[in-house]
DNA sequence: CCTGTTTGGATAGCATGGCTATCCATTAGC
DNA sequence: GCTAATGGATAGCCATGCTATCCAAACAGG
């Protein structure tokens, strides 16, 4: 397959198409001569995968490429290579170590998780994104406590755990494990949060009484 | 209290804050003088509020302004209001109509939200933003059935009715509900997705017996 | 074999979004 | 009265995600 076709198919434009070559989202076509390259259907799926995270995750075009450098490091143990890629789902992480509020709320994370029993490296900067959104709440006048957070992580783990991960090929091709990993976290991520507003719409309409 | 005091106790820039003013995401000052205005503490508030929306939330500008214009639509009654604002939430919708996938999805959707008796109205751009995530599931090769769905409908359903929406105070002034609104939707949205990736490394570590 | 089209690769440019810098007349406050 | 701050306006900057233009090599049809 060629660049064309690749383009025709995905509905990516060419120049677009490059664009991805040269910041290491696609890895190269398989090069036949010094101006024709030989794409896979393999380069089709990972277009479709980028266009997805960009489009529905929003994900900026560095962070996919940290999910594929990630993917692409053979010596990566799985569980590694997975966090490698989970992470880079996340926001960038801020370095503004000095602030108190962020400190406490960076312990009652730790607390929280601990209290649930969740096996995560305490060096997990999603660690430091939650806190953060906890100091933010708290700043907006709507402190978070235990009470309040735990039914979001208890619906977590569920969906986690009978959902997504329970489908992920651990023993497969790396690479099919990363992206569905990554697909269920921003996918199925977007789908709950669509969800949420269109409960949250319902119930308005029910307490108040409007069509 | 004036601009630079503002600026002093929000952490935000001074033509920052000038560029919000511009922007019609904060309201002008009292003119006390044709050099001089007066902010009060709904100044620091609504401040603090976009930097929430934009940091956390990750809302763009455009959309942060239609929250705000409709709290200040005096004459859309209140269910009107809360559903401008939470329209903005959402992404812009795109125009793309001539889409069969697209039109099958729509249809899911309708008879799923119609299945699960929630009261959302036909025209919400939230049906359509669902639909295009199904559709992209779809075309990774990860097609979503009602039994994929439900878990995160019900989810959903749990959360906004017993600790979103019933926190809102409904009675008070407008301007208070939809910011309760608003802060329940995007932050606790982003304490959800962040539990969501805690709780899947949690599992990864178990399934794979990592530390 | 010749000619027009396509390809890969490189470089430069563009549009949008979210600020930031500069200027200037006015005026509070000493 | 003098100085520094203020409000208002205009223009510029930087990052991101593309898009446009070139160019030499090479394939394909005649």
């Amino acid at each position: 397959m060629r660049i064309s076709q690749l383009s025709a198919e995905s509905g990516v434009p060419i120049p677009t198409i490059k664009y991805y070559l040269r910041e290491g989202l696609l890895p190269a076509g398989e090069q036949t001569a010094a101006t024709r390259a030989e794409y896979g259907p393999s380069h089709l799926r990972r277009l479709r995968l980028i266009r997805a995270l960009l489009e529905v995750g929003r994900l900026p075009v560095a962070a996919i490429r940290r999910v594929i450098e990630a993917v692409e490091d053979e010596d990566l143990p799985v569980h590694t290579m997975l966090g490698t890629a989970h992470y880079a789902l996340g926001a960038a992480p801020e370095p503004d170590a000095g602030d108190d509020d962020l400190r406490e709320a960076r312990q009652t994370v730790d607390e929280l998780i601990a209290g649930l029993g969740w096996t995560v490296t305490p060096l997990a900067p999603t660690r430091d994104e939650l806190a953060r959104a906890l100091v933010t709440l708290k700043r907006l006048g709507m402190p978070a406590g235990q009470a309040d957070l735990l039914p979001y992580a208890a619906s977590a783990m569920r969906l986690a755990h009978d959902h997504e991960m329970s489908r992920i090929p651990f023993d497969g091709p790396r690479e099919v494990a990363v992206e569905t990993l990554v697909i269920c976290t921003v996918l199925y991520g977007r789908v709950l949060d669509v969800f949420r507003r269109l409960a949250q719409e319902s119930e308005s309409a029910r307490i108040l009484g409007a069509t």
